[in-house]
DNA sequence: CTACAATTATTGTATATACAAATGTAAGAA
DNA sequence: TTCTTACATTTGTATATACAATAATTGTAG
């Protein structure tokens, strides 16, 4: 991926600034492979992680709170995100016995079994887009993130 | 940024997934930084890159096609996108004269006005998010994101 | 010249997201 | 108890975005 040819410019940007453009453009790249890699199962790719988040609770409900710490959404969204996975029958939500302001989420056999497919092609996905880095890059990469 | 404390986890995750999550906590606290930023001149990240791009045009208009080539949006949004800006009188939208099927988009002395005001916000903004990067980092970070 | 295809931009519509206000529940003080 | 405050979630609303359909103009094959 190249900065300069992507934005179509020959002009010399400041590294700072080059740098903050280039982190957005591979991360729209990768945002939209992830979707459309997600696509055939109509999720969204925030629907996909609260399924994830959902299992690895392994059984244990999650609240919404806890959706919503381990997310980038607010908790408006958490809510409607929810619901929608709930029209699909992937998860269930039921009020906490012991809280009642609080809600049991958890992720349904029908969420499990699709969620499975969604792993082998996110797995796939993830190659894809990281087939150029090697595992000395990745960790780099990761390094260099850790500083932001 | 530590990506187990902000997912709250402490499971190990493979270096491929982790890496992607990463990219994306720190694309959204850059994106909240710049948000922030922005809020006070109540424009869009968005909104003020197609200002800096028009600016780089130095008076030559641009077209909508240009403004999406250098753009992360889709041509609908750019449209409306500029509908905004028109509304605050930063650009001005005439019909092409030589090709009536497409548009010239300028800035105005008006948006020319903010615009360097929100470079002084930005650049401030840009120093604080880049501030625990060294200039090797920030080239050795460049050359990894372009190997996505 | 006419008919059809290609180009450029806009509009319609559904979905997503941000932010503030509202709801319902719990916990603590007087 | 009743009042107040804090908590957990939901709802309302405005704005943003994606995607498909449409409109207007130009280019081109016959």
């Amino acid at each position: 991926m190249n900065v300069e040819k992507i934005l179509k410019t020959d002009k010399k940007m400041p590294l700072e600034s080059r740098t903050l453009i280039h982190l957005s453009l591979v991360h729209n790249k990768v945002g939209d492979i992830i979707n459309s890699t997600l696509r055939p199962f109509e999720v969204s790719t925030q629907q996909f992680n609260v399924l994830r988040i959902l299992r690895g609770q392994k059984g244990k409900p999650a609240n919404l709170s806890t959706l919503n710490e381990r997310m980038v959404t607010k908790m408006s969204n958490t809510t409607r995100l929810v619901d929608k996975l709930i029209l699909k029958e992937y998860v269930d939500r039921t009020v906490c016995p012991s809280n009642r302001r609080k809600v049991e989420i958890r992720i349904t056999e029908k969420g499990e079994k699709v969620l499975l497919q969604m792993d082998a092609a996110m797995s796939n996905a993830e190659k894809e887009i990281l087939e150029n880095l090697t595992e000395s890059d990745l960790k780099n990469f990761n390094e260099l993130l850790d500083k932001f």
